[in-house]
DNA sequence: TTGTAAGCGTTATCAT
DNA sequence: ATGATAACGCTTACAA
């Protein structure tokens, strides 16, 4: 871009460049550079008149000028489905605290988009953006975004949901599960079904192995299972309100306890019970995974689990790795534990 | 960077840049860029040529250096309070499909974090990224940051909380509460009560705004108030729940109907309610506002609004200025909507 | 239609 | 301790 002068950043008055700096503390560009950074080589008396400038004038580097130079862009990229939940919210609230701390940015990024091909809107934003580092926070990453992600060749975790040869961050689905039975069982259940959030199953097969997952457990605990007290629903309130009307609409054997995999549909399942005169927990027990922050005033039991401290360590394990701490990043297992509350009770003779 | 071959994006294999394909395609770089990006001077044939050997290649521009090459960055910033509630959560939703859907990054900044004084973690990050416009979701800015942030000259929107001169986009909260009281007038109530969120009310004033705006439109509605029936809270449920419980253990008269400004804190007030033995609607009615997702399943009557809605058009707005349609960006009223449901009753007399 | 080359604002090497 | 200066990867005016 030749000779344009007088650059001005879109209506105001034009950017400061260390240029500027270095005129008005009389050095070069490149004692700037340094004493800005607190970089070593720069005497006291130099750093100070250049720091004075540099404020002064409100000079801050060009990320963008600097990135180039270092190929370091202090930016990570944050994959998330475009209308994410409760735990995806909390997640990148826990991330963006450290990344901000550190100064890093967050850039946000939809997967799973409108788009039904392949080509997901990850594409030419995500890959462009040059990223150091991703936290993948979903499963709503089709097999293609997923290998164009990984030809990215940057550091990676997964939250949440595991994804095949990689660093993951996450509780422990099976034993999340095996605790929740278990607590039913220990109330005298047996009869226990499953509800589960499908949406957007998209190749990495996170829906079903939720259901299989369930059936092992069940199955370990000694207890049996039966298709049709498996119902699928959207991983919401809305949604696990829709999967129970439905369940209880249909004929056959009723369950005497309901395990959702998350609390917003156990909510879900909470408000309709109410409506059909279904009483929680005399007539059913109830529990969900997550607490969410909402379970609690519901006096909703479930396994809890800390998104928000997750994305954190997620975050941190990631700019670590990427800050040259070679090996900072690995799978680690978050802790979850039983809440009982007031949903599930003893099973009633 | 003096010579420093073989330059690998951490981790993987070297990035491709337009240098390779332009080799592949046996074309000059520029040819390259005017290909890659659809411009006209380019043949058909060499066109094909070049975009096969891009995909082939995997190449996707830096936008590190074409942002530096054009000064545009594609990327907007949203400044957004560390742990938000729905309605940021909501509106940060709706930003980034339209962001995403329009190839731009949306890169997220927490405000008001930690930092007591005025260096808010704005500063390096934010000021230093350089973002094409920004999207303001907070009243938690202290008056440095938004100076801070105003020198920078970009374009910028407030959502949900007006910033003096600046476009904005949100309801008329004063249209929104005079549309609850009439609600609650209507049915006879006229001991009405208010429960607002306060949170870090940062020198703009936004929490006292609120209190000042409910004696107002009570006043114009022909009501009058009482100081000891004006709570607040962290806006949230945990906080509506707190208010409410502080409120109720006070001494003295009590309302016959609660507003709350939000529809998490008369959540809050609805759970502790039920808890006080306080029944909903038949001894108290409680309308919140916003509609939040959860509100249909509580019968919360609400005045609604749409974050998430809201959200895209000021994405849409900002994007649009900032991408020459100079006068796209201004204030926009967003709609609300009184939705009755059963926390409200007439006045039992 | 295509290529050349300057320039974007930094960083980092190598002299000084 | 400091200063030239090449290089980062791209865009674009201008020449061919």
């Amino acid at each position: 871009m030749p000779p344009t002068d007088e650059r001005t950043p879109r209506g105001g008055r034009p950017a400061v460049s260390i240029e500027d700096v270095a005129v008005a503390a009389g050095v070069s560009t490149a004692t700037v550079s340094r004493a800005v950074r607190g970089l070593p080589r720069v005497s006291p008396a130099t750093r100070d008149r250049v720091q004075e400038a540099a404020s002064r004038l409100g000079y801050v580097a060009s990320s963008f000028a600097s990135g180039l130079a270092t190929g370091r862009t202090r930016t990570i990229g944050v994959v998330a489905p475009a209308g994410c939940g409760w735990f995806s919210s909390k997640a990148i609230d826990g991330a963006a605290r450290v990344l901000n701390e550190r100064n890093y940015t967050l850039s946000l990024f939809n997967s799973g988009g409108n788009n039904g091909a392949g080509t997901g809107s990850l594409n030419s934003v995500l890959l462009g953006k040059r990223t150091d580092g991703l936290l993948l926070l979903t499963a709503a990453l089709s097999a293609v975004e997923l290998l164009q992600i990984r030809k990215l060749g940057i550091p990676l975790i997964a939250l949440g949901n595991r994804i095949q040869d990689h660093p993951f961050i996450g509780i422990d689905q099976r034993e999340a599960m095996s605790t929740a039975v278990r607590h039913l069982l220990a109330l005298g259940h047996r009869d226990i079904a499953l509800l589960y959030g499908g949406g957007t199953d998209t190749g990495i097969g996170v829906t079903d192995s939720t259901r299989q997952t369930f059936r092992e457990v069940m199955s370990a605990t000694g207890l049996g299972v039966r298709p049709d007290w498996e119902h699928m629903g959207d991983p919401t309130v809305y949604g696990g309100q829709k999967a129970f009307s439905r369940f209880w609409a249909q004929s056959g054997p009723k369950p005497t306890a309901i395990l959702c995999s998350s609390d917003e549909m156990a909510m879900g399942v909470m408000f309709e019970a109410g409506h059909q005169g279904v009483a929680i927990p005399a007539d059913l027990s109830v529990i969900g995974i997550d607490d969410h922050d909402y379970s609690v005033f519901m006096g909703l039991s479930t396994v809890a689990q800390d998104p928000g401290r997750q994305g954190q360590l997620a975050a941190t394990m990631l700019l670590d790795e990427v800050e040259g701490q070679h090996g900072a990043l690995g799978t680690i297992i978050a802790e979850h534990r039983l809440i009982p509350r007031h949903s599930t009770a003893p099973l009633r003779l």
